[in-house]
DNA sequence: TATTGTTATACTCTATAACTATA
DNA sequence: TATAGTTATAGAGTATAACAATA
């Protein structure tokens, strides 16, 4: 195990024993082996651990991370635009944006001109939340790629990117 | 877009469409946009849509074809066996297996010498059907990888074996 | 009549705990 | 007392539909 695991520590261990190694295994995965699709989801189900693992049990889950990145990356979107980015519905997005509100990371403001809808802004406090949030996520990512050299983590990347951009 | 994805028709592009592309969109994606584990996410998203496309409105989710997969390929697993191997919990695998049972593709026999459990097989139907869904999950997983080369696609599929493996 | 956002509701998936029957 | 499997229940997450305010 590389060194960006393994600061993890035995956690990491734990997660990767909740997924379905394939390799050690005594059974058979039969056509699952051979398709992309499947490493993906167990890599996908590894990544959601890892980053689970370092957010902790704050509520601030993956995905309420995401939403949180995107407000601080993109001052004063708008909920629908917010929901479209992230492929969620529009109550959905309303509910996300109440969690990053009611810690006093992000807040609504209205727009001028449309009575209807709302700019979304990170606060300073959101701000600084987010540093710190980013830095446990980049761990989490680097710990992902831990076992690919860093020419096979870049490569990685550009495929998966190649594929759904 | 290529050959194996065109064969897909509109759906596709509709699956394609639900994904956030992180490409054509006016919205910053910040940190996302370098974290191996998103783009993870977007194409798993975008292989699960794939799949459920070739799966239609059949009740066969891409995770109950998993269970029948197994259960082809490992005649006699136990249940608690099959749910360390797909990583359920054996609730979870109890009603997978009840509904390939309610449709006749699997059955429970008794283990002589140990009454209180099952070897799962799959039926001759139940074969039958696993090959027919083979040739559909196949499908999928080929437009999944539909812009990559055969050579970028073995190159992924290697690097994400040696993520989970 | 259409759009933004919220609330109400329901559905899916999964897990934990409790239960039955064996061992 | 422990294990295989089932049933009961609850939680998280999501979506659709209905609603309120505004355009």
């Amino acid at each position: 195990m590389s060194d960006a695991s393994a600061e993890l520590g035995d956690s990491l261990s734990d997660v990767r024993h909740r997924t379905p190694t394939l390799a050690d295994s005594e059974v058979d995965y039969g056509l699952l082996n051979e398709l992309t699709g499947f490493s993906v989801k167990l890599v996908w189900i590894l990544g959601r651990g890892l980053l689970a693992l370092e957010l902790g049990d704050t509520g601030i889950t993956p995905h309420r991370f995401s939403m949180l990145e995107m407000i601080g990356s993109n001052p004063g979107l708008q909920q629908t635009q917010l929901a479209a980015a992230l492929a969620l519905s529009r109550p959905a997005t309303t509910l996300a944006v109440d969690f990053w509100e009611e810690r006093g990371c992000a807040e609504r403001r209205r727009i001028p001109g449309d009575r209807r809808s709302f700019g979304v802004f990170a606060t300073a406090h959101g701000m600084q939340e987010l540093e710190r949030l980013r830095a446990l996520v980049r761990k989490a990512d680097r710990a992902l790629t831990a076992n690919l050299s860093d020419t096979e983590a870049r490569e990685l990347h550009r495929l998966l990117r190649k594929i759904h951009r």
